[in-house]
DNA sequence: GTCATTTCGTAGACCGTTATACGTAGAACA
DNA sequence: TGTTCTACGTATAACGGTCTACGAAATGAC
């Protein structure tokens, strides 16, 4: 483009040259190795704040770390990813790591080409936030990439580590708490996307159909699978129904909030016939007139401890962790008054 | 790490050696550059396909174009920026181009260093959406790399682009709509930040004056400046004052949701003494229970007009474009019946 | 048949780092 | 005094591409 200047830019000869030194010392003092005197770290950092050096990446990836790793998101809407890369961008901070961030739409095709990419870019390591990837596609990129995987459960996986809510266990406690308010008729509204057992929704309704037979609640367990595209007209026929159950537990606030909102302005007497409990905790559940009950699995702790664990992978670990965070339920108007 | 096998990785030189052609060759493939013969691309173009042969960005950026484009975003929770966001890698996608994320959580050190760090990267061009940097430190990156800003108004920007929505068109309009109900006592609702001239914030009070002093009611031009973090708690006192405007109106729905949610809480009569209006039109401004007229300032357009200013420049353009891109009104309930 | 021109392909310098392998001076030890 | 360490610096080969020169072959003009 504008290549009207000649050499413009500082490299480590310039840094170098400037400091009286040969590249190599430079180069020492930048990955601080071993075998500098302090006198020659002085004079070589002198310069290079100087002249406001910075090492390139790319010249860089080619042979080391680049400090910096990849963050690839499901999508950008879910309200839940926000906290997580929060999590995780102040624990890389600390470490003096940075992050790319990529977003895959919901699109499996989409997420390999990301990570390809990710893998192009020399990334010292990945977090995968909610991937729709296949187990096996994720251990063949953990192969080449030292990756840490959240928001989907993969317990057996030897490859990578897992980062989760006890979406098992949190559900099971949701489910206990509503029915402790004598409802029976408890159903589940969850999304219709082609059965994976890793994902969040699955294990979720896992949790509620153990604990309705726990509960021996099994004649009642229904579960709504709506479309995760059309949102608003897939809740619509629940809230039109003429039979409806003492409660719903909503695998996600995605749902509740619109699934309270409708049911509300539809005159649901909330609670008091009508439960809505939904997940993640997000920031509309809190509005005054949604108050929409959610449990919330502490995203920052989730992304947080996904960074921990990545750059412990990155300085040698291979044996694959797999940790699950506590959360808790905040309860709101839906679910008591 | 993994260092057990030896060089296992696919470079241009084994698909060179198994395509039983140069280096520059496959090379000149790979860059579709001039004096290739059909027949020696389509064997260089097999050997690619069967090693499954991906270039190198780390060493690609070192003398080409990486063919990805850095985007910074402010902070990740405002529901305006997926919006933008998508607009932006649809167009992206379309010219076979990749994108990588950083987000800058509204705090200038951050998003200084996150631009050094797409430099380093060598990312071909940056889009930045609404950045907290001055102008005059944008002006220094867009030196040394394409540059375009969207949402954050410089219009005298002789060295990058700018895409914004028509903040003070769009507020002039929203007055003008507000006082043809026979509102007369308008009040807006901006945020606390150190003045400056580029946020859009400051664009939409300056409508806002305008408009209001056009109409004759300077008199009851207010501006209300809330701080931005503890929003609910600063909504509160507005919630709370005895003497209330005909209608408030927000500079973003990151504020006026939690206004017209609370104000409904507190039995404000909505719209019939007090309208409501806030900017983006996000989500949960549609839900029945909030149902806030907000102007919708077309965030996938403004992500488009963006990636295409840039692609242009990255192509050679030098000139600086200023685009402000049309929305309209979405009009609900809080504000007229 | 010779010379100029075009087309195709190759050699090899180069980009900015890292990291290995050395060289050297001074200290410690005998 | 000679020998062995140790500590500190340096020279230089990678890394995996791009891209400028340049040579050879094919084509066309006369």
């Amino acid at each position: 483009m504008d290549n009207g200047t000649k050499s413009e830019r500082v490299t480590i000869r310039t840094v170098a040259q400037d400091a009286g030194v040969s590249v190599s010392a430079v180069s020492k003092v930048l990955r601080n190795a071993y075998g500098v005197s302090d006198e020659l770290r002085k004079r070589v950092n002198v310069s290079i704040s100087r002249l406001g050096y910075r090492p390139s990446m790319a010249a860089r990836s080619m042979r080391g770390r680049t400090h910096t790793v990849g963050i690839l998101l499901v999508e950008m809407e879910n309200p839940f990813l926000p906290v997580i890369v929060s999590g995780i961008m102040d624990e890389l901070s600390q470490a003096n790591y940075k992050s790319m961030l990529a977003v895959g739409r919901a699109d499996t095709m989409i997420e390999t080409s990301l990570i390809d990419s990710m893998l192009d870019f020399r990334m010292d390591g990945i977090i995968l936030v909610a991937p729709r990837l296949k187990g096996a596609l994720l251990s063949k990129y953990a192969k080449q990439i030292p990756t840490v995987v959240v928001g989907h459960h993969e317990p057996d996986s030897t490859d990578f580590d897992t980062v989760n809510g006890d979406d098992v266990g949190a559900m099971r406690q949701i489910v206990r708490r509503v029915h402790r308010d004598g409802r029976r008729r408890i159903e589940m509204v969850s999304i219709d996307r082609s059965t994976n057992d890793s994902d969040v929704s699955y294990q979720r309704e896992v949790g509620y159909v153990a604990e309705m037979t726990a509960l021996g609640l099994a004649e009642y367990i229904h579960i709504n699978r709506l479309s995760e595209q059309h949102k608003r007209e897939a809740i619509s026929p629940l809230v039109a129904r003429p039979d409806q159950p003492e409660a719903y537990i909503c695998w996600s606030d995605l749902h509740a909030i619109d699934l309270v909102s409708q049911g509300r302005a539809n005159g649901w007497r909330i609670p008091s016939e009508i439960a809505v409990v939904g997940f993640d905790d997000s920031p509309a559940a809190a509005l005054p007139q949604i108050d929409l009950a959610s449990y919330n699995h502490d995203g920052t702790r989730q992304g947080a401890e996904a960074t921990r664990l990545l750059l412990s992978r990155i300085d040698g670990r291979t044996d694959a962790r797999h940790v699950l965070v506590e959360g808790r339920l905040s309860e709101r108007s839906s679910l008591t008054a």
